[in-house]
DNA sequence: TCAATCCGTATC
DNA sequence: ATACGGATTGAC
């Protein structure tokens, strides 16, 4: 497929010019660049085709973004080297969707197209077209051809009728209007079995749809609900851990047309469904839903953007809402889609909370952890009743934030409101953002003076547990090994946050144990984390008439508790939102770090011409010594403030080969 | 006067 | 990044 380089090639009779997107690393220079296409390669040379091309003397990958009749540049044009595989990988919606997400989060196009594109695998390529079996393995026979029949999907929209505006959502999808919403399901809701049905309405209108969930066990259970409404064959896994050939393959059979829907992990969100209707994710504020490569999209906004460019429906669901889920429900973006109140009690456990304590606070640090006697009772009552009982504890590793040592409300600056943190050995506290002392520290709560280190979690409460219960199976569940269900049997389950296995007919009580831990990090996101945490889990449990309990060891007059006792999670979101909103934090506001040496940081500010009216906040101490320092803008100038970032590391680039910044937009360690 | 080297700049 | 070109500097 190669041409030789010699004086013999000839360009291309109709639209001899390509617009390249070349795969170099270097931010000035993402531009689409043309080049000649030799006339033997003009069939293969398509839009969404890899090449490769001699740029700046060197061959380099890059992707077929065009096919122009003529180009506008002056110099002399290269004929382009090779065509690496005729497939066209490339979507124009997935090309116009990585433009703008890159954009959006000051990246290049170059590299938001390896996150969308998986490598290419060529004998997967070369395989006669079908979509990947699942674990029940399909027969090839039962495989649509890629003009599947229409799509006779019943609509069902008997499990949404317990939310009022439930039935009207999944009309409009099946009309393939683009209806948008913000949906709190139910304790206890089957909620894959909810999304199955909203992605069988926009098969059933005829279009595509793609559903992003945090992790392996939660795809496995929409792939199973799917196979139930959708039938097999009709969908598409796709994770990073399906590994190279097995993700090109399912990828394959999306880009061919095969399927009509993928279900995944963040691997998935680009996933290039023709006819897209139906964007779709799960838990929207589990933190690996942010992709760690550059330029760190998150799924969330990705979906968001792909359903915003086009004319697509998006269906935010999880047991928490995010800030930035209310944001849309707020701007009247999205609507909600709630179940009345009265459902609402109907179907939650009983939540108590015990621990008023500071007793509790304090010890909780000391190697033996209290089971408080409130939640020993509970769960005795549980196992005694023959019902599971489900024990969610919280991972080590967190920072050594730092509290009002007389009422532990997590301390504040006093300048820019940014979290404290305690840098090790040091006596006094730093703001994790502006990097001020917290000289004359003085709590906005109980006016206290002092300041203490947070709590570190406890470790041993399996075997507490089983100490404590004996006879009683004890299970664990956690990083590394994750239970996916249990069954209605009297256990006590003790698993690390988002690791908690279903319960056959739901578990008969759940204690939250160690809250401090996840209330006392220093995160900006604490409290969210911690109800959405405490709301996942206590969801898992039955309704309170069926003898289902919580209970959460923890303050009762805590906002995130307050909100799992009332099981409110809008109202909890309303109020971290209009909070953020107050501080000029995200997604109130936007933010940018920048993170790297100190001098280059420095140069880069330097080069940076920063919107009206942004902050600059910083620098503080990052990992490896280098030094991170925050822009803040309001959300009107958020794609200035992008742009020029984009800019000032283009002209550093451009200038000489400084050491590397790494730029976020919105991160979410935004401590 | 020529060549080795250093910046600065463009990369189709 | 890397390759090229024009300016600069140094030795014959």
């Amino acid at each position: 497929m190669s041409t030789r380089a010699g004086h013999d090639r000839q360009p291309a009779d109709r639209l001899p010019v390509a617009r390249i997107c070349v795969d170099v690393p270097l931010p000035h220079l993402d531009r689409p660049f043309d080049y000649l296409v030799p006339a033997e390669l003009d069939d293969g040379v398509q839009p969404g085709t890899r090449v490769r091309v001699r740029f700046a003397g060197q061959l380099v990958a890059g992707w077929v973004l065009d096919r122009v009749a003529a180009s506008g540049h002056d110099g002399k044009l290269a004929f382009l080297d090779k065509l690496v595989s005729p497939e066209r990988v490339l979507s124009a919606e997935i090309a116009a969707l990585a433009r703008t997400v890159a954009d959006r989060y000051a990246g290049h196009l170059a590299d938001v197209l390896r996150l969308a594109v998986p490598p290419r695998h060529a004998r997967v390529e070369q395989e006669h077209s079908e979509p990947e079996p699942g674990p029940a393995a399909v027969p090839p026979a039962a495989v649509p051809p890629a003009a599947a029949p229409p799509d006779a999907v019943p609509t069902d929209a008997a499990g949404w009728a317990a939310y009022p505006s439930g039935p009207a959502f999944l009309r409009a999808v099946a009309d393939g209007r683009p209806a948008r919403a913000v949906w709190a399901p139910l304790p206890g809701e089957d909620w894959p079995a909810r999304y199955a049905e909203a992605i069988a309405a926009t098969v059933g209108a005829g279009r595509g749809a793609v559903a992003v969930l945090p992790d392996g066990r939660d795809v496995d259970r929409l792939d199973a609900a799917l196979r139930r409404v959708l039938g097999a064959g009709r969908h598409v896994v796709l994770t990073a851990a399906l590994g190279p050939a097995r993700r090109y393959r399912a990828f394959l059979a999306a880009r061919r047309g095969l399927v009509k829907v993928v279900v995944g992990t963040r691997a998935a969100m680009f996933a290039p469904v023709a006819d897209l209707g139906l964007v779709a994710i799960w838990d929207d504020g589990d933190d690996v839903h942010a992709e760690p490569r550059a330029p760190y999209p998150h799924a969330r906004e990705v979906l968001l953007t792909r359903a915003q460019l086009g004319g697509v429906a998006a269906l935010l669901g999880g047991f928490a809402r995010s800030g930035e889920a209310q944001q849309l429900v707020e701007t009247g973006w999205a609507r909600e889609i709630i179940a009345a109140r009265a459902t609402v009690r109907r179907r939650a456990p009983r939540v108590t909370p015990a621990g008023d304590d500071a007793q509790l606070a304090r010890d909780a640090g000391a190697a033996t952890a209290r089971l408080p006697s409130l939640a020993f009772a509970t769960a005795r009552t549980a196992l005694q009743a023959g019902m599971p009982v489900l024990v969610q504890v919280p991972r080590r590793g967190y920072l050594p934030a730092v509290s009002c040592a007389d009422c532990r409300t997590p301390a504040r600056c006093q300048h820019c409101a940014g979290p404290l943190a305690l840098p090790a050995a040091t006596a006094t506290a730093q703001c994790r953002w502006c990097g001020r002392p917290a000289a004359g520290y003085a709590c906005p709560h109980c006016h206290g003076r002092r300041l203490r280190a947070a709590v570190t979690g406890a470790r041993r409460t399996a075997e507490e547990l089983g100490r404590a219960f004996p006879g009683t199976t004890v299970r664990t569940s956690g990083r590394d090994e994750v239970l996916t269900s249990v069954p209605a049997e009297p256990a006590v389950v003790v698993a690390t946050p988002g690791a908690e296995p279903v319960a056959v007919g739901g578990y008969g009580a759940v204690l939250l144990l160690d809250t401090w831990a996840l209330l006392t990090r220093a995160d900006l996101r604490a409290a969210e984390e911690a109800l959405r945490r405490w709301l996942s889990a206590a969801a898992l449990g039955r309704p309170a008439a069926d003898g289902g309990q919580v209970v959460v060891v923890a303050d009762g007059g805590l906002a995130p508790v307050q909100a799992l006792l009332r099981w409110d999670p809008g109202w909890f979101a309303a109020r971290e939102l209009a909070d953020r909103r107050e501080l000029g934090f995200p997604p109130a506001a936007r933010m940018a770090s920048v993170t790297g040496p100190a001098e280059a940081v420095a140069e880069l500010l330097a080069a940076l011409r920063m919107p009206d009216g942004a902050e600059l906040l910083g620098p503080v101490p990052a990992a490896d010594g280098q030094e991170r320092m925050l822009v803040r803008v309001r959300r009107s100038q958020a794609a200035e403030l992008a742009r020029q970032l984009r800019v000032a590391a283009g002209t550093r680039t451009a200038r000489r080969a400084g050491q590397p910044v790494r730029i976020q937009i919105d991160p979410l360690d935004l401590l």
